[in-house]
DNA sequence: AGTTTCTGCACCATCGATTGTGCAAGCGAA
DNA sequence: TTCGCTTGCACAATCGATGGTGCAGAAACT
């Protein structure tokens, strides 16, 4: 009734009105009352109690006593794109299903900043951790061992646990491909138009830019050194290898290969205040799927992760018995231009 | 030495190792031991200990001694798209500068679901609440207050707490305005050439109805009846609505007014598959930023929202003294077409 | 020398829930 | 009547950290 300010009811209150002990009504309120044999109408006249009075389980203490929270933490590197936040909305879907709860942070790609976070999780006892993106993910590893937290890696494998990533060699693969048959026999692609924009010296980057080369060598007869523009994942480098490429040589090449989403957003910065028409004959490959990104006004093939995928198996791996760390490559899907896919959100019911 | 799967250590283990009682290794290790007069050595040689036994505080235990965790909540409607991952993104820079730990959450703009989210985020003992976009932000109040959690509304308003919105009203002026403006007086829009689709029966749609309707009217004399298609906050939902109108009239407005991100998802849902060839005259306004959606192969004029200040304005309101609810509108920004702005995430630093 | 004032720290209750253990009452069988 | 088993629950320790209070010894002062 007069619920004003009031201090939220514990078990021993509960335990004060319904004359039972609070061990009974913890008992009770937590599910293990058959277990403990408590009478069935003992533990109705507590039910009711608990309804009545709002009664919510103190998790932090739950926690304490149990150390697990029932806390299910996703480390990305940022939320700002459509990748991880994607990532981020699977990994919800699943974990509220499993009754948990989840709690997305990022870390900014700075290793120091990752370790810090994984270790502020870990204070607050969470029960799993899915490591995604992260730039040094064996520190972080370091970091669960130590406090005996089950952890996996996605998209950046590390050495030291499991690891659920794409397949990136296969993907860019396909891509550079599909940007190469893009142009037919007639208006053949030379090796020197065609660059890898971004990328960085991480796995799913060199796996990439390895595949990037091997196939403009079998399919163009050739690949020279600086077919590769290595920028980070900032738009803002990008965007400056772009002006520097655009200064050397007096044109872009016409055909790029951009290793993420957020090189592409390199290349929308390049692109405003330049003319529309500078860019009608570009074509684009993109390691990374956006929907807007698909429409752009010149052809942009793309490559959508598996996302569902990692996750599904990420969890497989988490639950499963601990074994050696192994590394499992999830097959990413090539995109045609001007596709819009279907996402999580999908799946999420709205009003009519 | 042999950190095996040992148990982290307590600040007994301290107490143990350095011959201080338990209270006064608390003391030092929260750094509240010059209020307790603790001595400077003695405070080195725990400090030492923990350094080396890799002592880090069980933040369950502090919450639950404290009531109060660390923990500052973001509670989302999805996580999965621009504006609000750049809501995230922002967020958890403003948490972090003042050493606290993030957590976002989305709860799928369903009230049932945002009210669960909130008890869950309560059982935590987080200490703030900032709930973005919610379908029932009462719902979510009631919840708070009842636990006498300090929260605000952002994005959409609440009546008993304050609220940060978008000047939905102002932002929506200026984008039918511009829209129309757009079209230059010897190519004149005719009311019943410009459409608003998307929408829902929130505050921020509403205002946004308002404008473009009260927009329309002045600036071209009238507005059809059936110039809204309401379609809530679906790809799906809104890409019928685009077939239904296509299929009705034969043919897209040659101008479009779109109330988020999301119902332009429905557009290129609409697109994909349909020769671009229809959509070349097609000039777009569109009531968020996405710096791909900025760049398509027709005009689009956006309304970025000022995040910043919104995030910003509500950590001051949020930590001012409590006052009667109010509503706080932060001016948005008209985006030209073909702009790349630079986000949250050019605050962060990369590698070379 | 006796009294007051600091210093420096230990003691202990407390936050709210969990869980191993113990035990009284009830009941049936011998 | 007595033994033994089941039923139904209470007791109390515990998770790890916090913070109010009290107290001994040293220092300062009269």
């Amino acid at each position: 009734m007069d619920q004003r300010v009031k201090k939220k009811a514990t078990i021993y209150d509960l335990s004060g009105l319904s004359g039972s002990s609070p061990s009974t009504v913890s008992a009770v309120l937590n599910g293990t009352w058959r277990k403990r044999r408590i009478k069935e109408s003992t533990a109705q006249t507590i039910l009711g109690l608990a309804e009545l009075h709002q009664y919510t389980t103190n998790l932090q203490a739950r926690g304490l006593r149990r150390s697990r929270s029932g806390l299910v933490g996703l480390m990305l590197p940022v939320h700002d794109n459509r990748y991880f936040s994607s990532m981020a909305q699977t990994f919800e879907g699943h974990v509220r299903s499993r009754g948990q709860c989840p709690v997305v942070v990022s870390a900014s790609r700075d290793p120091e900043e990752e370790r810090r976070t994984a270790e502020t999780l870990i204070s607050y006892s969470i029960d799993q951790l899915f490591i995604v993106g992260a730039t040094d993910p064996d520190g972080v590893h370091e970091v669960c061992e130590l406090a005996g937290l089950r952890h996996i890696n996605i998209d950046l494998p590390g050495a030291k646990a499991h690891s659920v990533i794409s397949d990136n060699y296969q993907g860019a693969r396909m891509l550079t491909e599909a940007i190469i048959r893009h142009f037919g026999n007639d208006d053949r692609l030379r090796p020197d138009e065609l660059f890898l924009f971004g990328g960085r010296n991480d796995h799913a980057s060199r796996e990439r830019i390895a595949a990037f080369h091997a196939t403009k060598k079998a399919l163009l007869g050739a690949d020279p050194d600086d077919g590769v523009q290595s920028s980070g994942y900032s738009p803002d480098i990008t965007l400056r290898a772009f002006e520097a490429f655009y200064q050397r040589r007096g044109k872009l090449p016409r055909a790029l290969f951009i290793n993420s989403s957020i090189n592409m957003e390199g290349l929308l910065r390049f692109m405003a205040g330049r003319p529309a028409e500078m860019f009608s004959e570009l074509v684009v490959g993109c390691y990374d799927y956006d929907p807007f990104g698909s429409f752009l006004p010149f052809p942009v093939i793309m490559v959508r992760q598996n996302v569902e995928a990692m996750i599904t198996k990420a969890f497989e791996l988490i639950d499963g018995p601990p074994t050696a760390p192994q590394t499992f490559l999830i097959a990413p899907e090539l995109i045609q231009p001007r596709s819009a896919l279907k996402g999580p959100l999908d799946t999420l019911k709205d009003i009519e």
